[in-house]
DNA sequence: ATGAAAGCGCTAACAG
DNA sequence: CTGTTAGCGCTTTCAT
């Protein structure tokens, strides 16, 4: 491992100078080059521990996420990606597979590694980003706001986009609408029921037709049975994300009651938008502008800013159809 | 930032001792209990930096896969996450977007940052590896063998698996199959389609019936256009991976020539099972098993593991219908 | 503009 | 078993 020294002397000018050209200080532009030509040389790739450990700062950023099997998380990767590469950060992509101790871990990774910062998308109620705030770690929450951290946070209107998307399926002539989300302790999984009661409370039919389930294929499984058993069964639902949509569309499809025989609404897209055709209304959640927005609002945060935290709403869109 | 040294002086005891605690060498209980307590009082958590910088290692190995929108990778991450997960190895999550520049700005990321080794599933040739290994890092290649690089590689046997997938084409009585693959210098793609060319070659109906084109959805639904074009079309078409076979899919749905009118067997999974009913041939690639054997063989190596680089063949099996 | 030198926080000999 | 000490490779004053 070639080391700033070995390049020094080969280029025949100090470390210091060497360093100075990596890091983009002014610098001879002859002296600039000879440094260059050792380093090409040697093969010399700066120590990035080094470089943290003196610097107190990894220009890494951490995100971390529930479910990296979900598109909707892997579309807001890319968002963050894209931001903070442009930026010359890199991003660790961890996947908590919704668990509060592996999240828990890979926050403590986040605080060890001295990463600049951690976009969150917290599984339950992620108190647990206090310790790394508290250390005055710069931290942005997304899609899931929770409880009480008082962070930047990029979230979806979720009430608004649930409305439309209830509300599209009264226009298609349904009245008994159901909806599925998630459990009742995530923020996303209430406002989107909450859009839906919106619509639909007042219409009386509301006995039952709420579940809270995960946020997974399984639940929306279940749930989608489950209303399929009741005595007056609903003749529409609204899923609150693309997993319990997707389990929701296997149950119908096994009782023969595909899209549009029964309505079926979907919060989030669907993995490579299902081949067509798709009776589906679905409404668009801006994943990885989502992403995006995070990402800059963390970069803004690292690079000092230290106005008080803002909270982010982006609108979901209806799908064209 | 607290140290090692403040928590010593805390502890009552030296530095070197706080580390030995933090690092699981045997010092007395007594002793091992005022540690943790100095620390958690102090919220301590060990220097990753510093930490890599001393032992020149990071107990991070770097993931590089080409596109993480597409199951198949993330699933492969998965695999890869568990077995370094339990072995105390973070997992770097790095998406080249089958770009090699980009591959290759990782490939440096992972050795500055000292990491202790790369799963790589290359963008193209892959070629861009040779530093990190003549460094003596850890690489291990997955999914795609990159020309000429001596390293630990764990593959699908796609030949096999074609030959399954095409044969079973036949078996249902389709007669005139086109095979539609990655780029010609993918040994994953090409390895596809000559496992289409072992069953179908003989039946004289090769004539155009062989695309290469970009392993993703746009490019299935070109070449399935072409197909389609063709003055003598062909009645079924063998997809090598799971975004050609969606792209191909959508062509036959928009020409009312969906499955099983039209034969389609797609190697790799749906992003999670289209919801039946699918009519469709599927060989489902073992992609989290992938991840966990490369894994498996990137921490036999770090762990000091010298022996020839050993090619892992994992086969395909034909998804229940 | 450049060089000398002092650490960043930790680990690993080496002594005791 | 425990403490002392010398760096790991880099950045960053402070002089020059």
């Amino acid at each position: 491992m070639a080391t700033i020294y070995d390049v020094a002397e080969r280029a025949g000018v100090s470390p210091a100078t060497v360093s100075r050209v990596f890091n983009g200080v002014r610098v001879t532009e002859e002296k600039a080059r000879l440094v260059r030509r050792a380093a090409a040389e040697l093969g010399f790739t700066p120590s990035r521990p080094a470089r943290a450990l003196r610097r107190r700062n990894s220009e890494i950023i951490a995100l971390i996420i529930p479910d990296i099997e979900n598109p909707f998380f892997t579309s807001l990767a890319r968002g963050v990606e894209d931001v903070a590469q442009a930026a010359g950060y890199s991003v660790v992509l961890c996947n908590s597979d919704e668990d509060q101790d592996k999240e828990q871990r890979y926050l403590a990774i986040a605080d060890g590694e001295q990463m600049s910062g951690v976009i969150l998308a917290a599984a339950g109620d992620g108190s647990t980003a206090h310790a790394l705030i508290a250390k005055g770690r710069c931290v942005v929450a997304v899609d899931r706001a929770p409880a009480g951290l008082d962070v930047d946070t990029v979230m979806i209107d979720g009430r608004s986009g649930a409305r439309l998307a209830t509300r599209t399926l009264q226009e298609l002539g349904f009245h008994k609408i159901a909806c599925v989300t998630g459990p009742p302790d995530a923020e996303s999984a209430t406002s989107r029921s909450e859009g839906w009661a919106d619509v639909v409370g007042r219409t009386g039919t509301m006995a039952g037709y709420l579940r809270h389930t995960d946020f997974r294929l399984g639940g929306g499984e279940r749930a989608m049975r489950e209303l399929l058993g009741l005595a007056e069964p609903p003749d529409a639902v609204f899923a609150a994300n693309n997993l319990i949509g997707l389990g929701a569309l296997r149950v119908l499809r096994e009782n023969d009651l595909s899209p549009p025989a029964f309505g079926l609404a979907v919060f989030g897209e669907l993995p490579f938008e299902l081949p067509p055709p798709t009776e589906i209304v679905t409404v668009q959640s801006p994943s990885r502008h989502l992403g995006e927005t995070a990402a800059r609002l963390l970069l803004d945060r690292i690079g000092g800013d230290g106005q008080p935290a803002r909270t982010i709403m982006l609108r979901a869109t209806l799908a064209a159809r």
